[in-house]
DNA sequence: ATCCTATCCTGTAGGC
DNA sequence: TGCCTACAGGATAGGA
């Protein structure tokens, strides 16, 4: 679910919400997530106070002080919720209760539970695993014709394919991969080495003009994502491809296309996205 | 080194 | 209505 654009928009909103709050308490679930919470998270965290929230590709990176981070990625399925007012009845799947000594509480909430929660020094977050191998963030350094083609000229892998690797780009996604190479032309199946010059420019141009789109839009929504404050994104209404398999493409009326790479759901115009360029 | 496959988990949509 | 299967925005250990 969360791509760039979605956890961008949930950073903003950690960003303009939790600094300068202090913890109170932190009540988990004690359910394993991707890999085990860290032990002593909340007995750590207790009255810490926020002071930053950053990103690095889906990674979620916040500051507190005495040098502590709380790293967070939402899989499929996490969110961040932030409760003004908690309800009395609390909802199925939350794994993390922040209480702040202000007021409102932090829930991280994850149905499937591929999500990830970790408690580390600020220092050693680039070490941490997952983000010790993440490549360039593409909003911090947009990509270029030329960088991508530098990583990616040797590799035979379908571009589609690719795109996902979060070691070569962080924070592209199933949705946004099959969107930037639709509006760069690509057809998802060639190989990254087989591309040309011009064809790297498209897709380093969509690259940013997708997700700074899609961050403006707060991200996409199709029934589990929501913001900090529980509301949808609304990018979902500009896909050109995206989950619309046998649907007309918005540019040339082709039947968009939907076949499986990697195990994942790739979607393309055959006529806007030729083999050949 | 590189790439593909199966797997973790729950919820939901669609066929019957 | 219910039962069953397929599939879902991600990441990664293991094998080829």
């Amino acid at each position: 679910m969360p791509e760039l654009p979605e956890v961008e928009t949930v950073r903003r909103h950690l960003e303009a919400t939790i600094p300068g709050r202090t913890i109170r308490s932190v009540r988990l679930s004690g359910k394993r997530l991707r890999a085990p919470v860290s032990r002593g998270l909340d007995r750590r965290l207790r009255g810490r106070t926020f002071v930053a929230v950053r990103r690095h590709g889906k990674y979620l990176l916040a500051d507190l002080d005495g040098g502590l981070t709380l790293i967070s990625h939402l899989g499929m399925s996490g969110r961040w919720l932030f409760m003004k007012r908690p309800p009395a009845k609390l909802p199925p799947h939350v794994h993390a209760r922040i209480a702040f000594t202000q007021s409102g509480e932090l829930w991280f909430q994850d149905p499937r539970r591929f999500g990830l929660l970790e408690l580390v020094n600020t220092g050693a977050v680039s070490r941490s695993p997952g983000l010790s191998q993440l490549g360039p963030d593409p909003i911090a350094s947009p990509p270029t014709g030329e960088s991508l083609r530098a990583i990616g000229c040797r590799a035979r892998t379908p571009i589609k394919t690719f795109l996902l690797d979060q070691k070569r780009i962080a924070g592209i996604g199933n949705i946004y991969a099959s969107e930037i190479l639709h509006r760069a032309g690509v057809d998802p199946r060639r190989r990254a080495m087989a591309l040309s010059a011009a064809d790297w420019k498209a897709i380093a141009g969509e690259t940013s003009a997708v997700l700074e789109e899609a961050i403006a839009r707060m991200g996409t929504t199709f029934s589990a994502y929501r913001t900090l404050w529980n509301e949808p994104g609304s990018y979902g209404s500009q896909l050109l491809v995206y989950d619309r398999g046998g649907e007309p493409c918005r540019r040339c009326g082709t039947p968009i296309r939907r076949v499986v790479q990697a195990q994942r759901s790739t979607f393309f115009c055959p006529a806007c996205q030729k083999r050949r360029k």
